[in-house]
DNA sequence: GATCGACTCTAGAACGTTCTAGTAGCCGTG
DNA sequence: CACGGCTACTAGAACGTTCTAGAGTCGATC
């Protein structure tokens, strides 16, 4: 049951361990005829390099570690991002999953055993203290979030803007009650984005119309925000994310409100599903192409050792106009 | 920048380096006192163990590959089950994941290189053919899905079972106009749950009434049926999965349909939100405590040579019933 | 025909750990 | 005091790879 090594390869095909190597790795220094021999050897043999003796030796891992959140469905349009850029530089992913028994600390423990040469969280929640220090240690780029360490790297969509797009979109269609369900005071890029709205509201002079209702990330919370808001609905309203829009929208058109003849509705991030037929949400899209390329881009830079001029790279977003959001009466 | 090793420890504490590997370890041969003094060198220089030097020489890898998709909702809630069962037994989980432009053999051959001990594959899409030859070289646990090659060890839901529990609880209900939504061609599963939907129905003396229309695993395949079945709509619909479900649903009301007053569904899968206030779907729950455990119990037989009696393991599903099935008037 | 350079190849160390085999000290027993 | 059997420890090989240094061959140049 034991693998095949670059020993019996080299021992079959009648040649060193050192050479195999060498043409294993596509590496200046054998004569075509030999190559070709060898891989034949080895395709014959099933051979698989072992990434981890490779990297033991090499010393560098060109391995990214991860740590994403299996709550948060963006998180899995991010790991699609990461894993195309990742590719494009020639690195490797590894995962590690925070779930409901296994806290962040748990996720970066687990790779930080596992040697990757640097580290990218999906909107960590653990303090920045914390992750200053662990940035001592290998470098760390934090995703959707702003960190004011400095040895922290940053890619984070410009959040503040993302609402001033959703509020100047409302006020153009004419409304002017306009409240926002946030995401909570456990989610990092949540007092960005009700900031964003806040200031947005004053620079149209609705400063009397600001309503703020406590919401959280997660489906469930959209819908229980939407029950309150029900008591005394306004004509919008900006959501913390979209799965909370989608919780809140399943009420309010539960309730009999129409959606965006009564009330509209505006979502953030662009999740996959937003965009599907019966949700059809008009939302802020984080612009995960460019967010994921830079992020890799960040820490394969810092692992380089490169000099780095902006640690922190904030993101425009882009506001996609669906179907939830329509001209006041 | 190089990291702390075990020598750096041994030098520091005065010690041998193979004395250090036995107080980092837990293993028995080192005093009380030295160990503590190890520890205390270790805490200090900020010592972590390589995960791959460690693997290297140790041979056996105690890492468990697994495979899942960003696009399953339904992964994300075995993944917590998986990393439980892991830890319970002294495992850990590298994962690896399928996207949009990553597929499954991609997602695989990823892990090969990782020398993970044994792979666990949630739902997959490749042939049996495949993972037949897949199992040759380390044990495969294939999840949710039957495997006809004897290589392969299966975990799943009895599916036909957890059609005939819904069938069964609906025709109680009166209803006989019951209708299915399928999984499509490309889920492994669909097969088996359409099956026992028409075994259900034949049962129950109500052939006339089957109707199997076309789906998906995802929300807008469920939104497409649901907008198919509206055409003549029956009182009741048993549908492939819950992310299905919900499609469905929001459709179904949209079109001003009450649900379970004017048809009835039921999920498959109790996904997380399937319970949330404002889904509350009746729906099949596949056993993930069991099906984790045993799937990584499997896998830690194969990679100490156990022999096994019985390949394929197929739990019973249970019927969970929320609040969109009710009594037909 | 010696020297050089380019090319192909190889031996052996190294990476950080675990494991095997052993050494040294100590205590108790006959 | 010789012996056995503990306990605490250590030297060195081993895992599968990459890397450094060098060896051998060949053809061209001086």
């Amino acid at each position: 049951m034991s693998r095949t090594t670059l020993a019996d390869v080299a021992a079959e095909a009648g040649v060193s361990v050192a050479l195999v190597s060498i043409v294993m790795r596509d590496a200046p220094g054998a004569s075509a005829a030999t190559r070709e021999r060898v891989l034949e050897v080895a395709r014959r043999l099933d051979y698989q390099p072992d990434n981890r003796a490779r990297l033991l030796r090499s010393g560098q891992s060109r391995l990214l570690g991860v740590v994403f959140g299996v709550a948060h469905p963006f998180h899995d349009d991010l790991l699609t991002g990461l894993y195309d850029a990742a590719e494009r530089v020639g690195y490797e992913l590894t995962l590690s999953a925070i779930t409901p028994r296994r806290d962040e600390r748990a996720a970066i423990a687990g790779l930080l055993q596992d040697r990757c040469a640097a580290l990218v969280l999906l909107g960590p929640l653990i303090p920045s203290a914390e992750l200053a220090t662990l940035a001592g240690r290998l470098p760390v780029v934090a995703m959707m979030r702003s960190v004011r360490q400095r040895q922290v790297d940053v890619v984070r969509t410009d959040d503040a803007r993302g609402l001033h797009l959703a509020v100047d979109h409302l006020v153009a269609l004419g409304h002017s009650r306009i409240a926002h369900v946030d995401g909570g005071k456990h989610q990092p890029s949540s007092a960005d984005r009700q900031k964003g709205y806040r200031d947005a509201m004053r620079r149209h002079g609705l400063e009397a119309y600001i309503r703020v209702v406590g919401g959280g990330p997660g489906e469930e919370d959209g819908a229980k925000a939407a029950r309150e808001l029900l008591t005394e609905p306004p004509t919008a309203v900006t959501v913390f994310n979209d799965l909370s829009a989608a919780g809140l929208l399943d009420v309010l058109r539960r309730e009999g409100m129409a959606v965006p003849g009564d009330i509209s509705v505006v979502g953030y991030d662009d999740s996959s599903f937003s965009s599907m037929a019966h949700i059809d949400l008009t939302t802020v899209a984080q612009d995960i192409e460019t967010m994921t390329t830079l992020a890799v881009a960040r820490a394969v830079e810092r692992i380089d050792g490169a000099a780095v001029a902006n640690r922190e790279v904030v993101i425009p977003p882009r506001l996609i106009i669906r179907g939830t959001t329509g001209q006041l009466d």
